[in-house]
DNA sequence: CATTATTTTGCATGAATATACAAGCAAGAA
DNA sequence: TTCTTGCTTGTATATTCATGCAAAATAATG
């Protein structure tokens, strides 16, 4: 069956979108995309993407994707933000020096933390440049290969 | 009375230490503790703490504090802000990285600055992000060790 | 093909959780 | 005291969600 798998990702981006408290609201959802399915098969499908019901920090709960899910979704943009900004790279022994186009040397060096690549051990931005620390061990070639690898297209010169 | 509010925190403390996944276990805990009341308060005490229940990454569902709750209940002191901000700490050669929440370098570095461990030369703070230099002669070790005397439990990975 | 295994689903129902309602209790006002 | 107000609770019940089972759909195998 492939028809489970396009309704869970329906489902998915109907969680992600909206403020959905229970099952009866989903299936109606789900039935303005096309999906007519029961509550049964909703519970199940739910179980499988690990959809969690939380706080709305009033005084009800709605559904909630894991964690993992919300990020990893997010790190395509933060890709992007590393592309807009990078203008080149160099180093010297263990420590990099990126240079960004004015005002994007935080968001650059925020997508770096985020991506968590594991040769930058840390990350210290001003307007234009990030100051990078390489993990011991790693080499530049590490980093840059990791770039290449993550963010395909940079400017490694 | 001054019972529900015990209760509260008691209820608080098992779902933070325990993975309980349904209020009749939960009540049963609770009966341990001395409290015996009906699933009916236990529903009302959940809601009112705000507790959700998310997928423990596999086929069953845990209650869960809402971050707030698991993260801040503190008071004011440097070691606090410590204990509060320092996600990790790494090192490379003489340098020493620590990573904190967002926004929380600052207090953090300020903290250290205060505590004055012989070990460390100087900070430098970003936004989640300290630089720390070490002392000629002190090494990471004798660092981990001055923290873990005086800021015990602290992540050290 | 025919046959067998695997997956997905609905139905019916059980399990888990929430709530309307009335009763109990404490504290203050009259 | 007596009355009123505001919480807190249990009971009974409603609502919401999960699941055993058999049937249907799909895939795999000879």
């Amino acid at each position: 069956m492939k028809e489970r798998h396009t309704r869970l990702s329906v489902v998915k981006e109907l969680i992600k979108n909206n403020r959905i408290d229970n099952q009866d609201t989903l299936l109606e959802l789900l039935a303005k995309e096309g999906f007519t399915v029961t509550q049964a098969t909703l519970s199940r499908d739910l179980k499988m993407l690990k959809v969690g019901k939380i706080s709305d920090g009033w005084s009800g709960y709605y559904y909630s994707l894991p964690e993992n899910d919300l990020i990893s979704e997010s790190e395509k943009s933060y890709i992007q933000d590393v592309r807009r900004g990078v203008v080149s790279i160099e180093f010297s022994g263990n420590f990099g020096v990126i240079k960004t186009r004015s005002g994007h040397a935080n968001s650059v060096a925020l997508a770096l933390d985020v991506l968590a690549l594991p040769e930058i051990l840390g990350t210290l931005a001003g307007d234009d440049t990030i100051f990078v620390i390489l993990r011991e061990g790693m080499t530049k070639e590490d980093l840059l290969e990791s770039f290449k690898v993550r963010i395909p297209e940079i400017e490694t010169q």
